[in-house]
DNA sequence: CAATTATGGTTGCACTGTCAACGATCCAAG
DNA sequence: CTTGGATCGTTGACAGTGCAACCATAATTG
């Protein structure tokens, strides 16, 4: 059960203490993450005054059909709370990027939908997004990297959740 | 200068769009970090009453000398800013966990010191967070996993950061 | 020493997000 | 129908964060 030890000798009741092995592949993960997602963050914000939360809706809303969808499913699909969702496209429509309109089968609902302004704004932004995350992440690592990297978050997946389709 | 084109034609202006390992390497880190945190996040405050940054903090000062640290040294040490750390250890203060007290040598610093009872809340919440990481991440991958992981980290470090001393 | 500049930390404000409570609407059981 | 519960989205209260401005103190320089 315990195939892996690094340290020879576990003497410190202090069970289940990472190895520096361990650990690296961990921390790694966490400072990758959060200078990438913040480098993004901030060219998108400078090049196209659009946060990474707006660029995720308008890469779902430009893909989806009548460039629309629902309110629920755009929050599943970006992984945000519903009352998250709702001021996110708050802000997306006081832009001129979204706009709202109920539907008329069930009017509980609300459908987002692109304006021209946020599919153009889409199309200025993408290959930004694109270009930087070739550049701090794709472009540094081999073919090999990348399909190992790849498997190694199938094996991470939770079950329990669903698939949770969000976009790239 | 790309060397590695998986679809035989670019046909579109499109440029460098991702294939599909590119997509499910980055897709992949997002939902792992995302998921990960959030779960470590939801265990320690449903365990232990602390968030993942309470945790940082006392990490830190646990195993700095005096456990204390000066309020610049934290904040670059959880990557956060010093608004961000001033008001995190107010709430620390608030629950009894740090304490502040000025320094005599810079009288324009502020120590933040661990307190007793935040030393005591360490001890308990340590166990919870290392397994918690062994088994939303560690425990899932085998060693050659974790030292493939490490060294794409290290690719991706930018040269322009330090080394940015982060906690486990 | 005085004047200037740099540094450490806190505060005001805006932004972003969550949770719990709510109103509206739909649907299923009687 | 109508009543009771589910579902969809919004709202209020609040946690947490960053930026820019600020105060106090140190360090530098004339």
């Amino acid at each position: 059960m315990a195939p892996t030890t690094e340290t020879p000798a576990p003497s410190r009741p202090d069970s289940r203490q990472l190895n520096r092995r361990e650990l690296a592949a961990w921390k790694g993960m966490l400072a990758a993450h959060r200078d990438i997602t913040a480098a993004i963050d901030d060219q998108l914000k400078r090049e196209h005054d659009i946060s990474l939360g707006f660029y995720a809706v308008l890469l779902l809303l430009a893909e989806a059909p009548e460039r629309s969808m629902r309110m629920g499913q755009l929050a599943n699909g970006i992984l945000i709370s519903h009352s998250g969702l709702t001021r996110l496209v708050d802000r997306m429509v006081a832009r001129g990027l979204v706009e709202r309109h109920t539907c008329s089968e069930d009017r509980r609902g609300t459908w987002a939908r692109l304006t021209e302004a946020g599919a153009e704004r889409f199309r200025q932004a993408r290959p930004t997004h694109l270009a930087a995350i070739r550049e701090h992440f794709v472009s540094r690592l081999d073919d090999d990297d990348l399909e190992r990297l790849a498997r190694a978050w199938e094996k991470l997946e939770d079950p329990g959740l669903g698939p949770a389709e969000q976009g790239c």
